[in-house]
DNA sequence: CCGACATTGGTGACACGTCAACATGTTGTT
DNA sequence: AACAACATGTTGACGTGTCACCAATGTCGG
């Protein structure tokens, strides 16, 4: 094994900031969309691609991959937010296993209501105090670390 | 309220690509933490300044502010940790309201035998990958937008 | 066609995180 | 001393996320 290489201080300090905001972006996100919409992080990020969909329908296959979630993850907030009124749940036509995650105009109306209010908070906290050089290494290096965690099975 | 300010095509990447590491890099050093120590990044996160702290006993107020957690989040965590004999909970004399948490033999051990992998994982997903220059720029980006959230209230 | 294998989705158990409510103790004001 | 206000920590309920497992269906080689 060898001597682990710790992080030296200008690695702790990026690490811990890191750590900090992935806490704190998401409570206050959080927090904003549950007090104007009563969705929360979950359920927005289901309805985007929902209502960017033809007729507001997806598989669920295929939702799941456009949020890069699990299938066990992704039946649990469907069967949520459906006994919310969100969204309903159909038979797959093409394949007898699948199944259709469809938008209801109840979900629809939420998406829309809350998404400027989302967007808004969103650029307040990060993208309004972003230089375009800083926002080009930001995705560069997200990137980057996207690439070694897959490289890495 | 005007037209919302929609993210531009960069930003969206952005935005996107930030999501993703969030999701990613949480999910792949949680299943190596749980898989080489038996320890979730909650439990990691409690035992280090536990493990740095004097005699490895801190009080709940001061581990709350440590790690940025509510009382309520703590609470739990230790209750689940105690159960774990990973910690202990004693009276604190200076203040009868609060609270001491004090590292285990085992607890300590269990934070020594993880915290190489843990780094090591860190290091190749993250830090071995980023060149001076961005990690000043992560490192003032992460900065900035807590001080953002902060000033929101 | 048949049987092994993979794919898709759902379920129950449990860990994690947040909120509101509560109990207790401390502090500051009068 | 008496009281209000605040600080600290716990609890229960519920939403969220992961794992192991199961059931149903599809696919492919024989």
């Amino acid at each position: 094994m060898g001597e682990p290489r710790w992080l030296d201080e200008r690695e702790a300090r990026v690490w811990q900031a890191y750590l900090a905001v992935d806490r704190e972006l998401h409570s206050a996100l959080e927090r904003q969309l549950v007090r104007d919409s009563g969705l929360s992080n979950a359920d927005y990020a289901l309805l985007v691609p929902l209502s960017e969909a033809e007729d507001g329908v997806v598989r669920s296959r295929e939702l799941g991959a456009l949020v890069g979630w699990e299938r066990s993850r992704l039946s649990h907030q469907v069967a949520r937010m459906e006994k919310r009124g969100l969204v309903t749940r159909e038979e797959c036509v093409e394949d007898a296993r699948g199944s259709m995650v469809r938008l209801t105009p109840a979900g629809r109306a939420a998406i829309e209501s809350a998404a400027p209010g989302h967007v808004e908070t969103v650029r307040r906290y990060v993208f309004d105090g972003l230089s375009a050089e800083e926002a080009e290494v930001l995705d560069r290096v997200f990137h980057r670390v996207l690439d070694r965690i897959a490289a890495d099975g």
